[in-house]
DNA sequence: AATGGCTCTTGACAAATGTCAAGAAATAAA
DNA sequence: TTTATTTCTTGACATTTGTCAAGAGCCATT
């Protein structure tokens, strides 16, 4: 099993190899350098892709400061979903955060596989409502934490990310300021 | 069309005339007191119901505090989705803030949907993935507004709800402390 | 090694929000 | 209506978090 069919595999539950074959032979390989934007906010979104390697930021520009949503790396899926679901104008600016190497599908390749794989739409269903209730999970997040419990959840969950990505972008994700992560930061290496 | 059609044709766009009554058939209807329960956590959630009249609040009791999710109104749906999909133990309590009359559908009729209607999963599929990006929105409420910034977003699209449930929940849900609301509300008043 | 540009940290202070306790207001129960 | 219960408001104060400004650390380029 290539890397691209274990990600579909794991994330669509897709069981039969030359079903999984199939899928990801829709697939291309992409590349983007650091710093080289994915998507910007307003436009058209019409591909989603795997990080195979290399870590890119979801965020927004808002008058008075920019908010990163969240970080996606190797393993991950990355796209706007209004966007490419909807053909929405994007609403997030998605920009790479390292080089970065994709596997990237676009949308009128994407509806083929509904039309190659019978369940295909159920597995993507159930790939959707997974991602919703992992979202329930973080709006529980800031609904019952403080600052600082959320930092310790995320850094217990997601360890590694807090030496490869600027910690001020960390800090925007879980909702504080970049001199709050830092005294939270202090406070448990510290303490 | 039946009040149910037409939120089953709102939600899923479901337009054919005989698919909409042949999915209503499935529904039954049922009521609830004041403070029954529709589910609670750690139970198995195997329906899933549209609200005809009266509120629910979708909650969750933690060491410290009851932390509210959500407040379902008339023509909302309801349910635990990682319990009605996945089979999950239920997240939430879901409990009735006033009496309620509701439109159901168990888990095993609503299979058979996806058997009677082609289009079901992915109609279902885009309706979830609306409900993935209204969370998203939320989420960035919370990244980037002020607890008072919260209050009047929500507000401007939530009126009604101000004189219709206890003011502590929106406090709750809108992640802000009893207090903090009445100050913030006091203060939107008067100025 | 020196330079420049980010990023992170720190301090002093301000503003926002939470806590606790009491009482007022609203609602439900008798 | 009266009483009881819940919900909301208010004040005083504590804590958390944000803001601003300065400087330290780090990294990449030269």
């Amino acid at each position: 099993m290539t890397e691209l069919e274990h990600y579909i595999s794991s994330y669509f539950g897709v069981a039969q190899p030359e079903d999984l074959n199939a899928i990801s032979q829709f697939f291309r390989q992409e590349t983007l350098k650091k710093g080289d934007f994915f998507l910007e906010t307003g436009k058209g979104c019409n591909k989603l892709s795997f990080i195979q390697s290399g870590m890119l930021r979801i965020y927004l520009q808002t008058e008075d400061k920019e908010v990163t949503q969240w970080i996606s790396t190797k393993g991950y899926f990355v796209t706007d979903l209004a966007g490419f679901v909807f053909e929405a104008p994007a609403r997030w600016t998605i920009q790479a955060l390292s080089d970065v190497e994709l596997f990237t599908i676009n949308r009128s390749d994407y509806v083929k596989i509904g039309q190659l794989i019978p369940k295909w739409n159920e597995l993507e269903k159930l790939f959707i409502a997974r991602c919703f209730v992992i979202l329930e999970d973080r709006i529980f997040t800031h609904l019952s934490m403080t600052a600082e419990e959320r930092y310790n959840f995320f850094f217990e969950n997601n360890k590694e990310l807090f030496n490869q990505v600027p910690l001020q972008y960390i800090a925007s994700m879980l909702g504080m300021t970049p001199e709050t992560f830092s005294r939270i930061r202090k406070k448990q290496l510290n303490g």
